[in-house]
DNA sequence: TTATAAATAATAGTATTACTATTAAAAATG
DNA sequence: CATTTTTAATAGTAATACTATTATTTATAA
């Protein structure tokens, strides 16, 4: 598990190791911030130096261009998430309960308001996933940035979940398809809630409580022996 | 049903109608074998018009940008399908066929291929809405978008199936949120499968048919009384 | 402490993109 | 045939996504 005061993050997404100097840290602080308020799209590395502030060739001594600072900051996301479901379910006695508690870690039901972590805003980074996350695979550059393992904490996780339902139902095909649905369902579903509630059966309360239970239903229901 | 020799587009998809000329058709006709080429980032208008060939002012004439032109060959899309699942499960018996059905038109087992209709190849179309589709609504003028109805052929192929399950189950309580997540699964497991596959359980084969199986196996056993 | 190297700030510049404007020629329409 | 609309051809602009240069500051190590 590479999660000490942060998680080790693959060499290949940075050219210099944000982690390692103040600028860095605040390249990654204000990166978060600025995507979150502009989205991903109109966010640039001329308004990130002007935020920090700093200039746009230091920027560019970080990172090589927006899209590998993304996929930096969603790989810190994905990070994360497998540690939280890694620590929240360590010595939980049944799968059932690990279940459960990976659907509330994914709908954010455990979390604490304003959580901040090495000066990320941890709300800020959801929803950044929630907008951003599906941009950095959905490229014609997948196999490279595969190929450099760019995505190996995102498998990380889904594999730590599809164990879990491995653990509860040995016998069931689809563990790993499973998996993979309710992570990125919790955050469509939480962004179809909130933007296009006709997609969803939440639109009068609008509470992530109800896509937890969505998520419950759907993976007890498939993984029913 | 708003599909005659073609669907009617939402009028503020474009700003000249791309069906009424010979020019516009060959905008839409190249626009989709363009971006399933380059991917949506790399496409442009004037590789467009190089294409056609025409002129980039020409291209604008139609399309206020291209992600107008993306929204109008993804709606065009989502009015297809619909239409697909209204015609191919209309006179079946029983809901169960048609869930039957639904599962098997999301992962293409009913598809010919090189199937082309309105000068648009089909295959060329579903890859862009595997690569694209979400793209069209994860930005930060989704609401404006939405206000304008563009997102109304998704909707309603949603309904539609959200329909069909409530015809199977009526006590189902999560019959919306279940519909887009089978029509978003039917792409992501299908992009997971051929990028990612350790997110699926479909690395050996590798075969559509596992992701309409698993599709199956979801819906069944959500909907189960 | 000083020498050396590395990082940053300040500035400038380039290629490409995403458009807008202009005008003449061609096509459609009445 | 006259009028309007559409297209082609061309040019141009503002913004974006970088790269390059050099002086200054900061860190390190001898």
């Amino acid at each position: 598990m590479n999660w000490q005061l942060h998680p080790k993050m693959n060499e290949k997404l940075y050219l210099r190791d944000p982690e390692q100097s103040e600028i860095g840290k605040n390249i990654i602080k204000n990166a978060v911030s600025l995507v979150r308020k502009l989205g991903f799209e109109v966010f640039n590395f001329k308004k990130l130096a002007e935020e920090i502030p700093t200039t746009e060739a230091t920027v560019y001594r970080y990172f090589e261009n927006k899209h590998r600072l993304l996929s930096y900051i969603v790989a810190w996301y994905w990070h994360w998430l497998d540690y939280q479901v890694m620590f929240k379910t360590n010595n939980l006695p049944n799968a059932i309960d690990k279940i459960k508690v990976i659907n509330q870690i994914l709908t954010w039901q455990l979390q604490e308001e304003h959580a901040v972590i090495d000066e990320i805003n941890l709300e800020d980074l959801r929803q950044i996933i929630i907008y951003e996350a599906s941009k950095v695979y959905l490229t014609k550059h997948v196999t490279e940035d595969n190929d450099f393992q760019l995505f190996k904490p995102y498998k990380n996780l889904c594999t730590r979940i599809s164990d879990i339902f491995k653990e509860y139902n040995s016998d069931y095909a689809y563990s790993r398809s499973l998996a993979s649905t309710i992570v990125e369902m919790a955050h469509f579903q939480d962004f179809f809630m909130t933007h296009l509630p006709s997609l969803t059966d939440f639109a009068e309360t609008k509470s992530l409580k109800n896509v937890n239970d969505y998520l419950d239903s759907l993976v007890f229901s498939a993984l029913y022996k």
